[in-house]
DNA sequence: TTAATATTTCGAAAAAACCGAACAATTAAA
DNA sequence: TTTAATTGTTCGGTTTTTTCGAAATATTAA
């Protein structure tokens, strides 16, 4: 098994990492590797196809993402906070805060506003 | 000429928002959009095909990040702020604070864009 | 050795992106 | 009122990316 590329800090663009974080596995990778830490592939529980994994995770670390240590025949993964914190101030927590809230919504009567229908929503032109 | 689709508020997703900006030619999109306010497809000055440019905006129209409205020949689209801010707090001033971070970088001998190597003669600005 | 475990890589099919060309809608000019 | 110009979308083919079963690789255990 051949080393697992990681990039460099001055390598890590912002729009590679909205591209990683723009899928529901990944962002569902990242925020477990939040909340719980480092994972191994398996321990974080997505129900999808080992080799879909492995290329989801290949995704979130050539992102500059999370960064993956090999430990006998597992691979531990985690985020790579302090980077991410210096290139994109603010951005994993913002995002975190967006995936904690429309996973436990808690004003579901927000959605439904009738001050949030205004001309440009889902209006014809 | 066809009506445009936009998604309501509810069917507006993380996951989808970071899609759609996780990609450059959207991402300056989405900055102009920011700064400049309404602008037609033309207006956005990006260095792509129409047809190309037509396939980004649908992308960040259909994923609900911009609004498009209809004058004349003419398309206007502007940033969904009201709807992006309630549902995702903070994060579009957080990506356009990273956006403006990696463009004008404080250290700018780190990067080494191919876009400057082009014109042999650096101008100041 | 052989087997079990954890994950990557391969390969082929499905989906999406890209872009030139054709089309459609609106306005201006002849 | 045609004709032309302007603005942007849609179509179709090519390239790229995603998905996932199967095979391969690496490590540890029996």
């Amino acid at each position: 098994m051949r080393l697992l590329y990681h990039p460099d800090v001055k390598d890590i663009s912002l729009a590679g990492v909205l591209y990683a974080l723009g899928d529901p596995i990944r962002l569902t990778v990242v925020q477990r590797l939040a909340e719980r830490g480092e994972l191994s592939c398996a321990a974080l529980g997505c129900d999808v196809p080992k080799s879909t994994m492995s290329h989801h995770l290949r995704v979130l670390r050539e992102s500059g993402i999370i960064c993956c240590r090999k430990e006998g025949t597992q691979h531990f993964n985690s985020l790579r906070l302090t980077d991410l914190e210096a290139l994109f101030p603010g951005l994993i927590k913002v995002i975190l805060q967006a995936v904690e809230r429309s996973t436990h919504p808690l004003a579901p009567a927000l959605t439904q506003s009738p001050l949030n229908t205004s001309m440009h929503q889902s209006s014809s032109v």
